[in-house]
DNA sequence: TGTACATCAGTGAACGCGCGTTCACTGATGTAC
DNA sequence: TGTACATCAGTGAACGCGCGTTCACTGATGTAC
């Protein structure tokens, strides 16, 4: 054959992480075909021998996304220590500033939640992963916050993306970094 | 004149009102100009006549419902269970299933923050106005909660309504319900 | 060993369609004289 | 009082453009005999 076992399987991972960076950054609606596969180093007519629609790649970067969140989150050490190590850093300026390599939630869930139920199954079933690694972390007596938590640093980052005044920004990131610790913490 | 005093004043608040329930219920980049006309009862030539692009319809969208909002929050007494009763009412299965009366900032958000920086400011400045309003029914101590509080609240019902099961999307809502609850509440 | 054919990832032009925006026009009313 | 003109909210066809998708084709390699 004129490639390697796996050239088409590393082609369809390009596709998919380069639409996962495109698709955080300015929207599901708002990236095209042809700009996802111009900046794969393809040309448009080849899309289709990898996904059977757009609609079909939008689950694949859901799935893969959230596995790579789900890695990131478990490698991270199984104590309160590490819950506040994942606070800091999903409120942060840098997590906040960079939209293209960060959580695919909180970019993207605007999106998610107005598409199809197949696809809102798709992102249930990821989303509990990364939330039970929160559970695992929490204080037994705050597992109940666990979805709350995670709402709140997915919903505060997304405050702290949606003003134009900087020092506002971190205003909001501070407040939900203290209160966001707290819920982790005992009661 | 052909027409009485206000009528095309009344006209652009129609349009506005047509597009911010569509806007919240499929995305403002899913939404067309024509679409927009046609749900309130014009051709899409006479758009230009009450709003310069798109664009400026997309702010004026942004200010008018999160004035809504505003009065709204407002209209609620100024107190703990005040608090309790927008809490509540925020994360309830009504608000969730309807998108298109809800809260602009929970259906907005994502593609507020891919806005640029003048409707970014627009935003911010109607923004704070209504976290003002949970600031001064929030218990003294828990003032610097305010902004992590509604984060919680619109990234809750944003998770709540991405999820494809509703005994999932029920836990989600009761998670934020008693998180949100114990931030407001004293430590 | 040489040749004819099969395989298949990728190319790039084209399809119909809806987008945001423009503009010549309509028609009901008010105003000037 | 009658007539000519100004006003202006709204109409609806058209503009260029980019969308998601299709498809005939390319060309490098492997296989059959």
């Amino acid at each position: 054959m004129r490639y390697t076992k796996d050239h088409k399987q590393q082609t369809r991972t390009r596709i998919i992480d380069t639409a996962a960076k495109l698709f955080k950054e300015e929207g599901i609606n708002a990236v095209g075909i042809a700009a996802i596969m111009k900046s794969a180093g393809l040309t448009n007519g080849a899309f289709y021998a990898h996904f059977s629609s757009k609609q079909a790649l939008v689950e694949a970067v859901i799935v893969e996304e959230l596995k790579h969140q789900l890695m990131t989150f478990e490698s991270v050490p199984h104590d309160k220590a590490g819950l506040e190590f994942i606070i800091n850093t999903y409120l942060s300026a840098e997590h906040r500033i960079d939209c293209a390599s960060g959580c695919p939630s909180a970019a993207l869930i605007g999106d998610i939640s107005r598409l199809h139920s197949d696809a809102k199954a798709i992102y249930m079933h990821s989303l509990t992963g990364v939330t039970d690694e929160i559970k695992d972390r929490i204080a037994p007596s705050q597992v109940d916050s666990t979805y709350a938590l995670f709402g709140l640093l997915l919903g505060t980052l997304q405050m702290a993306r949606s003003v134009s005044d900087e020092s506002v920004a971190e205003a909001i990131l501070a407040s939900g970094r203290q209160a966001a610790l707290r819920l982790a913490g005992a009661a």
